[in-house]
Formats: structure tokens, sequence, C-alpha cells
DNA sequence: CAGGTTCATCGAACCGGTTCAACATCTCAA
DNA sequence: TTGAGATGTTGAACCGGTTCGATGAACCTG
């Protein structure tokens, strides 16, 4: 492969011009320039990407951790991972991806061998066991989830507590009174999600705040079983007339369950989720939800992160914790209850 | 960082020494060997990534090439993927990720740099714009995805035709005579998917061979428009008792369909699908169908890769074109057509 | 016209590994 | 006792970039 020793012996300089004069960072005469450059593109000259980590310590490639988990539906992570790729390539990154079930093992290699500028998260638990490693790090770290400590990283997620409230307000402000939120399963809370919680309890405020009843249950992630669920669940509260899905598999379920029931929504039951639109138009979800945007979270983890890399913020500067507000997407599911319209 | 100088000093010998120690290159006394294996534990040595790149021109990373198309279902996408990243870390390597739009830039970019010792091109298209440059390239490369030229790559992919011929079978030896095929739409074949001709002709010649009636259409990959689509095959074809999808949105849409109908596989339509398990899994179908099995594509991928990749197998080795054998999963939705049973 | 600036270029050192050739020591056979 | 061979260790070179300090030429200024 040519190097750039070639390239400057064709443009008959001395190595140390060569770089510089396609670097741009010394002065150096136009035709100098020219004829480096021209020398370099006819030689077809790519410079070597070890050669150029070793000599600078940058490696202009972002690590980004996943996560591959069995009940963790596909659209979304790939919606992350497109969203982190997206803007890595934009910034002129490339992404080293590892899905190694040993997240702290994987990372420590990673970092340690200096393979990348920085790292993303994703999937962060609330104790994950991979933030320790992260903060003994070089490199800067951008997560995706909300850990419990967050000293030394910069945080993106959803704001599920408003998230929560939202939906709660729009289906009272309908009029609403008796409602039903279906949540993950609970081996999702035990592994670290948090976030499930933070959804439910402050769903679970703004109904009390507005005295109304709020039946909260865990719903399984697996297929068949969630409408077995479901089904058991409208039997078991004739009276509700608004469902809140913070379960995807639930929201997947539904459409079915609900046709097996001689019911629809709005006209029988209320219902608003909170996934994705992707996830919505791949499974052509009738319902309203709060999108979770999961490309827009990848996203501005890379930029935050590429910041920190560039030094565009310093290393002192503190830490971002950025909650991403809720947006309901109307598609027609809630209306007000039967015999109030 | 501590590098190997420092591992070298605190073992109190040279350079050179400390590296045929941890590499076991050559033979090193036990006192010495264990010495500097204690320092760079003690130390926490890790040689650095892009310095050994330099050193030997081996780089442990192979390039992910995949192609975030927005008709294309993510659940197949992620199983490729995970099939890849998978086999990468059991045989010792990292990937990296690209899912630029420029295929043949984000390509040339990657091998001329020497960031990866191997490619893996997944999406791969009849004419694949990409695969030139992969020829050009030092490193070798496997794709998942059949062309219509197959020189100089390893190549990999589901028997699309045997797939297309054992659909066709099964239904025939179940006394089916009048038959509907829906294939993938017309813009997926246009941007080089040939594998949708390659089952369909074989369907299409079985068909005919065994004098069985087949209607062959295109569906949409849209969500809520393959389900109209569907309403539509189905009130021109009343006559048709077996239903053939090789388009991953009608198989999603069908189920809700058949209940708009008030119909049921098996008893009122006998359905067969081409589509992974995973997928199968994801929207609980409840359809028999072809497992394409992306992960083990990939896997299969990857291990011909590094087998090149080590010269397990000599440069000049015929490159391989395998077809993996489909297997038809049972779940039961078909059966003898009405009156036959 | 001496002396100070600026500009363009160059040689050498460095980043952190691996590997080759050389060398010292020890063993064993002749 | 000499010499060949095996064994263990070392210094130096190399991979391909970047960057620092030095140098020489051209240009100004007083």
């Amino acid at each position: 492969m040519v190097n750039i020793g070639d390239v400057a012996r064709a443009a008959g300089v001395a190595r140390s011009t060569a770089s510089y004069a396609l670097s741009g960072k010394r002065a150096i005469s136009d035709e100098v320039r020219d004829r480096v450059h021209r020398a370099a593109r006819e030689l077809g000259y790519t410079p070597n990407a070890g050669a150029r980590a070793l000599a600078t310590s940058q490696t202009r490639v972002i690590g980004l951790l996943a996560q591959f988990l069995p009940d963790e539906f596909a659209p979304a992570m790939l919606q992350y991972i497109q969203g982190v790729t997206d803007s890595a390539r934009d910034a002129g990154y490339d992404i080293l991806l590892s899905s190694d079930p040993d997240g702290p093992g994987a990372l420590g290699r990673i970092t340690d061998s200096r393979m990348v500028d920085g790292i993303v998260l994703l999937n962060v638990a609330a104790d994950d066991d991979r933030l320790p490693v992260l903060r003994a790090a070089p490199q800067p770290g951008a997560l995706v989830g909300l850990p419990r400590d967050c000293t030394g990283v910069d945080v993106f997620d959803l704001d599920f507590e408003e998230s929560g409230r939202v939906m709660v307000e729009h289906l009272h402000a309908l009029g609403h009174r008796e409602l039903i939120l279906v949540s993950q399963p609970e081996h999702v809370i035990e592994r670290g999600g948090a976030y499930v919680w933070r959804l439910q309890d402050a769903a679970v405020e703004a109904a009390a705040s507005r005295g109304l009843t709020l039946h909260t249950v865990h719903g399984s992630s697996e297929q068949p079983r969630i409408g077995r669920e479901l089904h058991a669940l409208l039997d078991a509260h004739p009276e509700a007339t608004g469902l809140l899905l913070n379960n995807e598999a639930a929201a997947a379920a539904l459409p079915t369950v609900l046709h097996e029931r001689h019911r629809s929504a709005p006209a029988d039951l209320s219902v608003v989720g909170r996934y994705s639109d992707e996830f919505a138009r791949t499974f052509s979800l009738p319902f309203s939800s709060i999108e979770s945007a999961p490309d827009r979270l990848g996203r501005m983890a890379v930029r935050q992160l590429v910041r920190r890399i560039e030094k565009q913020v310093s290393a002192e500067a503190p830490h971002v914790v950025r909650f991403v507000s809720p947006e309901l997407v109307d598609r027609g599911s809630t209306a007000p209850p039967l015999g109030q319209q």
C-alpha cells in the first residue's frame, strides 16, 4: 500500500512537508501543496489508521456498547443504533460495535487498548456494572438511559415522569376516571430498568391528585401470553375506560385482543401507549402514543460525546443530564368515555 | 497509560523480552516469563491497538457494512448483526459497523486505511456497487446475499429456489391446486433483490410441473396498504386455497385481514410464509414458514472470513458459494383444502 | 548593508508495539 | 579441550504517521 513517504517522493519533498501539505497545519507554498495533493490523488493515498492513531492518540472511532436482550424489541434497538451511527458519520467518526454479554469486560478491553475516542452506552441500568469501568477510562462517555449515579458521564433519556403525567392528564381531560396502566414485566425492573417505576410512580401520583382510579399491573413481554393477560385484565376491570401501555408487547397484542372482544378504540376504550413512532409503523399500531424517539436520543448522546472528545467543552465542564420531553402523537385512539360525548 | 516498556522495566528485562514473554513466540525461561506476566498484571497493561496494528498489520477488527433501508424489517436486520457480532467475538474480533448510505465510499475508506482485517457485506444486491471496491481491497470479503458475479468473495445465502419449491410442494402434497404467491414489491427487485425472482420463478416452475395454478403478485411493503391489497387479492381469487408469502409486511398484516374477513388458517386458507423465526416470534405470527435464519448466515459469513484472514485456507483456495437449505417450521397453518379432509 | 522577521522546508524524534540478527552462556559430544 | 548446538536475552530496526526545532532564503527596516 502507498504511504506518505511514497507521496513525498513523488512530489519531490520531505515526508514532513507532505504531511503538513495534506493537513494544512503549517504554511506551505501553493505550488508544493498542489504537487503533494496531486501525488496523493494519483497514487491513491489513504493514511494508515493505526499509524495515525499511534502518532496522535486519536482514532476517530466511537465505541458503542449495546446489549441484545431477548425480550427487548428489535425495532427500538435498531433505531438507537441507527441514530448513533448516523450522527457519528456526520461528525466524521466510525462505530465500533460490541454486544458482548460481558459488558464491563468488553468495555475495559476497548478503552484500555485505545481503540476508541469515546463510548456510548445503550440499555443503561440503574446500577449498571459498566459504569465504574467507564469512569475509570480516560475516554469520555455518554449514556442513553438514566443510572442512579450520573457522575462523570453525560446522560440522555426520555422524561418518563413527565410521560406518565402526560398520559394521565390527557385521558383525564377527556373525562376518564377509571384507568389501567400496563407496565413492563418485573424482571425488566429487576435488571435495572428504573424507567418503569419512573413512569408508573408519576402516573399514580398524577391520578391520585386528580381523584382518578389507576390500576397498575406488570404485563409479560412474551407474545402469546401478554394477549391472555390483557383479556384477563379487561375482564377484571370492566369499568375502566382508559388504558395506558408502557409495554411494547402489550401494544402489539392489543389490536387482536380488542378484535376478539368485539371492542374498538376509542369507541369502547381510550388507549395511549409509550413507544417509538418507528415501532408503531412496523406494527401499524393505531394507538396514540408518547413518542420515545430512540434515534433522537442516540444522536444527542453522540453529539455531546463528540463535543467532549474534541474539547469543545472542557473536561471539567459539568456533565449533562438531559431528559427529552415526551410528545404525544395523536392517532385518534382516545375520546371522551361512553355516555359523555 | 502503561506501555510494554514500563512492564519490561518493572520486570527488569528488555522490551523485546517482555514482548516475547507475553506472546510466547520464543522460548523464555519460566522465571522471566512469570516476572513479566506479574508485572503486566500489576500495572494493568493492555497493548495499544494502534501500535500493534502498525507493527503486525493486523487489527483484529472486522468491518460490517449494512444498509438500513426504511422498508426493511428491523428484526431481521438486527438478527444479521447479532449473528455477525456474536461469532466475531467468539473468534476474538471486534466489529466496525458502517451504515453509510454511500456504501462504496465507506468501504473504500475503511479498507484503504487498514482499519479492518476483513469485510462482511449485508443486503447484497445483484449488481452491488460495493463489490468492485471490495475486490480491489487487500482484505478478504464475505457476503450475505447472492450477487450476479461471485468472483473473489465468499457468498452465503438462503436457497430461495429450493424455498419456493418446498412451499409449493408442501401445499400440493396436502391437495391444494389453486395457489397465490405474494412477493416483495417491485422496487425491492429493482434495487437488486434478485432473491425475489429466485423464489418466485422456482415456485412457478414447481407449480407448472404439477399442473397447479399459481397466481403471483407483488405486494406493498407499507403497513396499512398491504392489508388492503391482501383483501383485494383474496376477493379476486376466491377459488384459491393456498397462500404463499414472500413478503414480511404481508405476513404481519394477514392475521388482521383474515380476522376482518371472518376467515382463519388453516380452516379456510392454508398459509405458508418465508421469514425468520425471530420475526415470527416478534409478531406472534401463527403461520408455518420457511426459516430464513439470518443469524446463521451472519455466523457462517464470519467464520469463513476468519478462516481466510488467518490463512487457514489459502488466498488461492476457491471461493465458496453456499446456500442454506430451507427448513419448514410447522405452526399448523396448513391443512388439506375444504371438502378434502 | 548589517540585523531582524517571516516564510517554506527539512531532518530527526516520537508514538508503542513486533521481530530479526547477534550474542552470551551452558550443555554435550568428539 | 575444543567446537557445535541449543537456549535465553538483548539492542536495533521497522511499521507509517505527526510534530518540534533548526535552517536557509527572501524580505524589511534603519
